[in-house]
DNA sequence: GAATTTTTGTGAATCATTTAACAATAGTCC
DNA sequence: GGACTATTGTTAAATGATTCACAAAAATTC
């Protein structure tokens, strides 16, 4: 089955606002109930159901329990995921303190990085020379890394990842990979997100001023 | 003009792609080889183009310096873009640190926090208190907000932000606001792109091994 | 237990976005 | 300077995503 990455984003949201759900106490959950929670249209939720198979009670909506475990199976929350992370900077190190991965089966495994005074082996998260990433990787068969290294060093990192069986990106360098054919890669822009909401509250503000014009 | 947020992070793409090639001493680009560059077609870039105005050469395509002067103009880049951030955590405080915001005529002129111990008036992006933003914002004018603070906290920060006149927001935080309309919001994910990128890898794995299955 | 209500699930319709097709035109070659 | 070529700009077609409309079924009411 060939889905896009929406529904899948979706998937994960739906996800995220059913354990809201269930610890509120709920039992069971309509399509616009759900729907509203994460802002789509109740269809929008039941057509994205019905693609993975999914299906609820005609009147009694789903349940909550069993929608969760199949979206967590879904989404491989059923085990723990181990990522590798290159690039121990600000992002890196942010990333890798960051609380949420842990409580949602996503561990960082160990972070790599170039520069040695960055190198520490008795982390809890040890960050280890860049040298030793292919190794590692190996080893453990890790299969998603997340690549926050300058732009001028991903690329080379990439190749890297590649070549240790990584079939999954998360990648913070404002960048295009050569050779990105057979690997899913998401691609996380601070700096055009933020240039996306000027460029609107920027629209926006002219649309203002042009109405006042007019009214004027 | 209504256009959507795609069109609009293409342009910003566009932009840093044509630097690249100012840089490298390109006089005139071929909407191919801008398309090329940056992964669509050279009749999306075009049309992206013809939307705003923007005109090339038949044979000649565009020259660079004309073009990012335009796209510069339309993202608002001609002028420093002023932002605020709320929360000096792990994200907040890399954020701060992020090289490439000023280099790109984005400037994060403040940080806030409720924590006491993260408060620093002597910085180069002070952290304050929480409570002063609001006056702080007025007082510039500014209409960009990042918000960088845990969910718990983050419809409250919202509210503030909207209550002091900023109308555009990109949130790390993982939740939708209450109250919504009429203010720009870019979300940030990253656990769910992780998990996105988790699910293709997966799915991919499953793939595999089922043709696998199939041809034993 | 029939009628009514509520909600799911889905085929058709609409809407949005991308790609294809091609006319117009500027430059290049001979 | 006429023929040829390369490239833009745009209209039309195709594709993709979302919403509408409504049948089917379960629960509730009377």
């Amino acid at each position: 089955m060939i889905v896009n990455k929406k529904v899948i984003f979706r998937l994960s949201q739906y996800r995220k606002a059913m354990i809201k759900f269930r610890d509120l106490g709920f039992v069971k959950v309509f399509s616009d109930t759900l729907g509203e929670a994460i802002g789509v249209t109740s269809v929008q939720v039941r057509k994205d159901f019905s693609l993975f198979g999914i299906s609820g009670n005609k009147k009694g909506g789903y349940r909550v329990d069993l929608l969760i475990e199949k979206l967590q199976i879904l989404l491989g929350k059923d085990r723990f995921q181990e990522v590798v992370l290159a690039g121990a900077g600000n992002i890196g190190s942010a990333l890798i303190k960051y609380k949420n991965f842990e409580n949602e089966s996503i561990k960082i495994v160990a972070g790599f990085d170039i520069d040695p005074a960055k190198i520490n082996r008795k982390l809890r998260v040890p960050i280890l020379p860049m040298n030793e990433m292919g190794r590692f990787v190996r080893e453990r068969s890790i299969k998603v890394g997340i690549i926050a290294v300058p732009d001028i060093a991903a690329q080379e990192v990439f190749d890297q990842m590649l070549a240790c069986g990584i079939s999954g990106i998360l990648n913070f360098a404002p960048m295009r990979f050569r050779g990105a054919d057979s690997v899913v890669i998401n691609n996380v822009n601070l700096q055009i997100e933020l240039e996306n909401v000027i460029y609107f509250v920027n629209a926006m503000q002219k649309q203002t001023t042009l109405s006042h014009g007019e009214n004027a």
